[in-house]
DNA sequence: AATGAATGAGGTTTCATTCAT
DNA sequence: GATGAATGAAACCTCATTCAT
């Protein structure tokens, strides 16, 4: 009888799906609107939509919209923290790790450059709301460097006087800048010439190689007696 | 649309200035209003109370609060620029050179840090409509350091092979970061230190001759001793 | 930017009302609003007192007072065209047709003057935002009498010669005229009156044949006083 | 000595011209702007500018912008009322006389159909500040047509029971419809075809010609009692 | 006569968040 | 669990007009 079912009232499918699923659903659509409108303009109303709910949904299942891109960012740290702890586990010797760190975080920022431009941008606020969660991400997953360098120093393979936050800074900030070249679309990342190039540059600026630590000093000497006369 | 025809305010008698005076006094305001709370969450009204007009005179001299931004900016790039183009003049030698351009920039980073950040953080927008401003005169300010490293590879100094971009990015990079602790809180920038650091860093990793660094130094050196004695 | 994350205000508890009603509500409201003041003096917040909410309420169902106006405005042409189109299927003859649409026009006008005053403004702007939207109402509207003329036109009764566009612009500019002196407070219109005066003066300025004009009128009328006595 | 001029102070020639041209290029600069924004939109300032002269200025030669653009308006109506009443002298007949008001009018209409849109425009706001003064003009301007219609009466080539203020608005009202056509793009008037066609429509509409007439009242009387039963 | 700096009220629109249903 | 109606603060920008110089 098709006649019968045609006059059965309309009833909206309610996909009333278990928990997770739809928190996973949030947070994918939420991702996708922050990379596309930053964090101040994404609006919630446009995630909701996403998904398929209302408004009135999503605040069920995340307190608000800082929570959510907390959430968002914490996963994504989650990610690529695990994912470089475990890629740098078989790589033995400071200048391949270093070449690792590197070329991991190259990839990670080509791969994910819309979210990762958000976050960079959503952590330098003065009094962004953002900024402490991602420092506490971020201090983590930096930590990988920190390490490798100091491994170098001990190891003897990396001068004794090198401070690893300027490597840090250096190291990441240049990749950083290679990222807002990308967003802005000037031109692409080639990511293992990027890493090669910045390995030579770090690397040799920063090795205790015999002959180059007698220069260092000895250059570091005379500026400071440059400057005193 | 204003009250047509019908309203007859009293006038307050109001001191009258020269154009030029209430422009510098207006950009002056604006950028401590600014640096205090980025672009988007300062208020038109705040910058007029800071000056003591009412806020249609901001808008007697600046069509709207972007452009109000962009000048600040401007003024600032020209400034900056200007002075990084004074300074380098009397320097000769790749490597004083690049330690010029570094040390210069830590300077105005260093003193500037609240409208490096405010500028920098508005430069990184997807859709900002500032950020084409910004890359304009940024581009025109970093041209220096290109020079030099272009220089440095002519001059045999730097390897042939050296990416002028990856120098760039590698540079400004750092020290952007340097910034972002210091704006949070973490450190103050010591601009000599870091200077030499990162010149030794940097200058080492692009050197072509690793013997050959230190040898003018060291002459340079010899003389201004035997001034001195 | 609403306050974020750092209001609670007390919620005042709100009489909720089904979508519908609202939109109803908020309509009516804005049409008497925008009768009183024209459509730019015209206040939002005003539209939301005389409907009980706050200014947010009305873009929730609305975007914006440019596409409250134009509801209005379909609104109300929708109800007239279907009036006009009902009311003229039981009439036949050129010159009662021809009536008809005059006066229903007139009867339209002569009850909602002030909206008619408004749609007929805001009609004419040059750039006005809403000058597109009437007019593509109004030729559904206005159609109505090129069929009339035309079918007169074929069925011969009107000169062949007989430009629509002209017994068009006639007819309604010299309506729309009665409107302007009605409300500039000159004088009421006598609908019955001056619909039989502008019908004789536009059917006997396209009537084809002069003598036969009244035959069928002569005939009506016994017929009816025949019924009558 | 050509050095010495060069080096004389730059002074401005502040054309300082006669009261009566500055306030014609007034004028004229106010009319332009005024056919391009309307009333609300135009701009004292772009005035000014178009003048060469700053705002305060025009300030010295009208109380208002009201008061320019009444003075706009006024100028132009003594231009066209003088013109129609120079030009109608010489017309005898009614027919002919008709046929020049309404010819007159198209002609200014066409010319000046910016102007004329920005009048009529002006003059239908409820509480437009312009309404009084154009109605002024207004009145004495179709006056004329008034004269000519009265005249046909009592020569008796018009209908006795003829409203004069129903040919007025159907008159006027139907090339008021044709300008808004005109300046909507839709299409142009030509002047000589549309006085011809207006004229036959309104001078038969009108006409005492014995047949006519006697159709007329009957068709009237028809109508009445029509109505009765 | 001409300047042009200063006024200042006013209204549309956005959107995270709540809570009754 | 899901809905979606309601909130309400906040801020940019316009521009006719004045009046000291």
């Amino acid at each position: 009888m098709p006649a019968a079912t045609a006059t059965l009232p309309d009833r909206k499918p309610v996909a009333r799906q278990p928990k997770e699923q739809r928190v996973a659903a949030i947070l994918a659509a939420a991702r996708d609107e922050f990379e596309l409108q930053g964090f101040e303009k994404a609006k919630v109303a446009e995630i909701a939509a996403r998904v398929g709910v209302v408004e009135g949904t999503i605040f069920h299942y995340f307190r608000n919209k800082r929570e959510l891109m907390v959430r968002v960012m914490e996963d994504f740290y989650k990610d690529i923290t695990a994912d470089q702890q475990n890629g740098i586990k078989g790589v033995k010797g400071t200048r391949n790790r270093l070449r690792y760190v590197i070329w991991h975080h190259l990839r990670v920022i080509s791969d994910n450059a819309s979210l990762c431009g958000v976050i960079l941008r959503e952590s330098r606020g003065l009094g962004s709301e953002l900024t402490a969660d991602v420092q506490r991400f971020n201090r983590k997953y930096t930590n990988c460097l920190n390490t490798v360098i100091s491994g170098g120093i001990e190891a003897g393979e990396i001068r004794l006087s090198t401070s690893v936050s300027l490597v840090r800074n250096t190291v990441y900030g240049s990749i950083e800048h290679a990222l807002w070249s990308l967003l802005s679309g000037e031109h692409e990342i080639d990511v293992d010439a990027y890493a090669d190039e910045l390995l030579q540059l770090v690397f040799q600026g920063i090795s205790a190689d015999e002959s180059a630590l007698e220069k260092n000093e000895v250059a570091s000497l005379i500026r400071k007696l440059g400057r005193l006369v």
